[in-house]
DNA sequence: AAGCTTGCGTACCGTACGGTACGGTTCGGC
DNA sequence: GCCGAACCGTACCGTACGGTACGCAAGCTT
């Protein structure tokens, strides 16, 4: 039984066809420049030349689509596995920087602001509304899971390796990850998400990424790490 | 001429009656535990027994209706302005945490959040949408104008402060305080308005203010400070 | 007491959107 | 060459909401 479907399809995300990620890239399109009003179905439908009906029949449901939605961009963000070995002083600032600067660039991009702002907006107090289609996983929860967690693994393991390295010290890495977090972004995100120009502020980036890894470094170097 | 409407109406807000701060207040509660699609006219009119005609005739448009809730919420905070002199090492050490849970209980307030959640839902791509009545501010510029500015200016103030007394040694007084802010808040706040409840997190605060100063000191502070 | 303003309650209109149904078309399999 | 599945385009339905209009009661001003 030779199944066309499964040899023909399957992008990136988990179980959609080329046609289906098509659409949601159409969709996400969409949503970037017209928030989330402009994600209509019949608009969904008109941008990517599909029917409506396949829409429903996909993704069942509206949510189901902005659920798909987010679980398809997340799944295109593939976090570089940073290979921890022979960690030196000038290499640990280096990765840190660099880390810096991709959770910044990774922040300011328009698809992720455009879904912050999506998933936030379905939010209500503590619970989250709209049930999706797949299991009952929600926008917000779903953002952070594969976003932020994401992106946390990385720099945990990054500063583990630091630690392993007698470069840094710290009791509880993930308290050390949110300190990085903080110097790195402040509320850059927020103000973003709120409406400033990021163009605007992506040519601060650098300044900003070197800042904080030297204020990181003061607060968790081991020793001369600071002056790195 | 004695203008009755002007000494018996006129609460907090620019030009409110209290008829229409009451209504502002009806719909700040259907906000916080509804979200925005909650906030319809009719419910409004409903849960604050006026007539749409009345909120059309005082805010002009839905809108109006809901900047007016920002700025009326707005004009409720009224940031305690510190008294800077004489000033001690474990004054500013006091007063720096103060404020950093100040900061957190602020940011946690459920109206906070439900007032955030819908200026970030209107926004769109650097741009906002819907003329607000009043002179074309837009949601996302007004809650960052009131809250976060006004709040930000207590900070700088206060290390300002530190800085003439000897304790604090920086530079440029936002990037201070936006160091500050990061320390502090951290992803917390995202992480709120995404969903997670803020009660669980209240538990942290006493910790993570008491955490974030201590490395703001480190980072900042001149010569034993940081051990005060 | 008459008149006017204010504002409540309700009914109403137009529109836009979510969701469904249907006819027509293309494409792969027999 | 025929069949069925998938799918497009469109038309359709119900509902919900923004915004407006009207009728009517309460509280002033004169």
């Amino acid at each position: 039984m030779q199944v066309v479907e499964e040899s023909a399809a399957k992008a990136s995300g988990a179980g959609l066809t080329e046609r289906q990620s098509a659409v949601l890239e159409s969709a996400l399109n969409l949503l970037v420049d017209g928030g989330e009003k402009a994600v209509t179905t019949a608009g969904v439908a008109r941008a990517a030349n599909c029917s409506k009906e396949s829409l429903y029949k996909w993704f069942g449901d509206r949510d189901g689509l902005l659920s798909a939605m987010i679980g398809y961009q997340a799944g295109k963000v593939r976090t570089v596995e940073v290979r921890a070995e022979s960690l030196t002083v000038e290499g640990l600032r280096r990765h840190l920087s660099a880390f810096a600067l991709d959770l910044l660039d990774v922040l300011s991009g328009d698809v992720s602001l455009a879904l912050n702002r999506l998933a936030i907006g379905q939010t209500v107090r503590g619970e989250r509304r709209g049930g999706a289609a797949s299991g009952g996983a929600t926008l917000g929860r779903l953002l952070e899971e594969r976003g932020r967690r994401q992106i946390g693994r990385r720099a945990t393991t990054l500063l583990e390796a630091g630690r392993k390295a007698g470069l840094l010290a710290f009791d509880d890495a993930d308290e050390a990850y949110g300190t990085l977090y903080g110097l790195i972004v402040t509320d850059a995100h927020l103000r973003m998400l709120l409406g400033e120009d990021p163009r605007a502020m992506k040519k601060e980036f650098a300044g900003r990424a070197e800042r904080a890894v030297t204020s990181f470094l003061t607060l968790y170097g081991v020793g001369a790490m600071a002056d790195a």
